[in-house]
DNA sequence: GTGAAAGCGCTAACAA
DNA sequence: TTGTTAGCGCTTTCAC
């Protein structure tokens, strides 16, 4: 059923039709009843193909999932994302296009989404710190919002993050104050700008406890199980070997626990850790003494909220925004309850 | 550029030029070239609205992630699938368009797409045992493939699906051999075809060998690190614990091995363990006596099949194709190499 | 308050 | 081998 079937069987034109369902104001009441009604009794959708090309907008958004070429694996933080952003889109009628590419194919693609008309917007994800995809799309005039930061880049452009050297500064300080003076920080890849504001973060952390920067105890590397256990056991068996383990990812901790429980010794006893993740059964039962943040639900909120305001660019092109989720910290204990730390002010980084 | 624009400069008609575009024989190899120059030149994409609306066809795949109600989580499968088929619709120039729904909202979601003919066809994934999409989908004539099977459903249908009953069968038999009698199956949940399938092919290893079916052994839920924690630790409570588990993640393998720590003993010397998954560096740094399969690639490699497979459906209906993929068993020690396993015969199942 | 007609950018008969 | 013409299903002036 399409609308001029639609539009014959009602004995009205396509014109009034379309205006009674797009919820123009001059269509009489009566009609407008009868249209609809009609159109529910007849399943009718709008063919999206040609409604687009009538409007010039394609009620589409392109999410560009960027491949690890060494690993060939998938970020799962992108699935939490896009299940956030699909709760903003759903009701805003905007569709998502997926496509899987490797660094080298990503300029063809939106150079592609922009000619052909593909899109309406692009969601930005996993920014370097100076990331050439924010000039192109300036330049291609595609609206696009960034999941994350560019530091580098002056000019200004929308982004969603959280707030990751926060996040990081304070997991240094928490394990200072829990009288850890070497701490390991196993952190992802450092040409990923959150990496670098992760470092930055732990950094300050450190300075702000009088603890000095031993770079020996800092680590960057793709995050994977294997690299996590790696890099814990060859820091467990340094002369001075840490106490405590600042990571990002619960699967990085995953490998620190291995390697912590090979070297002999004890979570929560010998050594403390803290991932900047949100697996609560993990913690609830590992015993370790552990704070952890509460990133996986912070990325589906981020997704929701870059989502939204991708939309709100769309319509109101030249409209900025820049959103800081501030993330949730949760201390978790191997006894005792878990309990949320206090907000505590201070510059976003 | 647009076909008109790009029609006047070259003083052609548009059909001319959509004829060289697009391969047809009858056009002159000299015009071919100059049209082909031109659109080069002049970055010329066609506009994928306007090309569906005219050939009535979308050139688009829609994938439909169901989203788990209690725990608000994608299933990180879903990740791998995809970028597999992204591989087979790329060159074939498919487009996938990706939708998060819940169980309640998918039958509505396959009768949008279908009405408004946003998609070419879909991809089904995980199947239940008769699951409803099957005979809807065939109702509404969308081409479809299932990722996986439904089991109790007659009629014919395209699939690609790993061989999970074999593999459970094979790891109860392999564990079987290494003198094992309490063996313990840390499943998925069984409303899903899948975990039916392993908890057969489990069963049917076990009395294979010889060894009575304990139910007390047999877990089943969603997949998490917690549950695999909870269940080991339940199960190594017992009475007459059990020396072995064979699970089918490593998120819950991650919480199988913590539980058998915490209760002091030792992975590869006091319990074997053998998990459906695929993440090699895990195993090989973890010490245990395991085997274990390597879902991950499959998955990656049932994505680009079942891509494939349904593009071919798409282009020449009634093109019924069910895939059965071997997964690779690889076998795991704490010190020597690793060896494949060799093909065993056997009904797939 | 409603309708006729043009057009979005492309493909596909049909003609030449 | 190339061009003319009519649509694909919808929105949007413009006229009534």
């Amino acid at each position: 059923m399409n609308l001029r079937e639609l539009a014959k069987h009602l004995g009205l034109s396509q014109t009034t039709v379309s205006r009674a369902l797009n919820g123009y104001p001059e269509v009489a009441e009566e009609t407008r009843l009868r249209v609809l009604a009609a159109a529910e009794r007849h399943n009718y959708r709008p063919n999206t193909r040609a409604k687009s090309l009538a409007t010039g907008r394609s009620m589409t958004i392109a999410h560009v999932i960027p491949i690890s070429d060494r690993h060939e694996m998938v970020n799962p933080v992108f699935a939490d994302f896009i299940a956030g952003a699909s709760e903003a889109y759903l009701p805003r009628g905007y569709d998502i296009s997926l496509t899987v590419v490797s660094d080298s194919g990503q300029e063809q693609l939106y150079r592609d989404i922009a000619a052909r008309r593909s899109a309406d917007g692009v969601i930005v994800h996993a920014p370097k710190s100076r990331d050439p995809r924010i000039a192109l799309l300036s330049e291609l005039k595609l609206p696009f919002v960034v999941h994350g930061r560019s530091s580098e880049i002056d000019a200004p452009y929308s982004w969603v993050d959280v707030d990751n050297k926060r996040s990081f500064r304070r997991a240094a300080e928490f394990l200072a104050d829990l009288g850890h003076r070497r701490i390991a920080l196993i952190n992802g890849l450092e040409t990923m700008d959150f990496a670098v504001r992760r470092r930055a973060g732990f950094t300050e952390g450190l300075k702000a406890r009088g603890i000095g920067i031993d770079p020996a105890l800092m680590r960057s590397d793709e995050m994977t199980e294997g690299y996590g256990f790696e890099a814990a056991r060859e820091l467990l068996a340094l002369k001075d070997p840490p106490t405590a383990f600042v990571t990002a990812s619960t699967i990085s901790a995953f490998g620190i626990r291995r390697a912590v429980e090979g070297a002999g010794l004890r979570m929560g006893r010998d050594i403390s850790l803290i991932t900047h993740d949100d697996d609560l059964s993990y913690f609830r039962n590992g015993g370790e003494t552990a704070i952890f943040t509460a990133l996986r639900s912070s990325v589906r909120e981020a997704g929701r909220i870059a989502a939204a305001t991708l939309i709100e660019l769309i319509e109101t092109p030249g409209k900025l925004s820049q959103t800081m989720l501030n993330t949730d910290f949760i201390v978790g204990e191997s006894t005792g309850p878990r309990i949320r730390v206090p907000e505590q002010a201070g510059q976003p980084g």
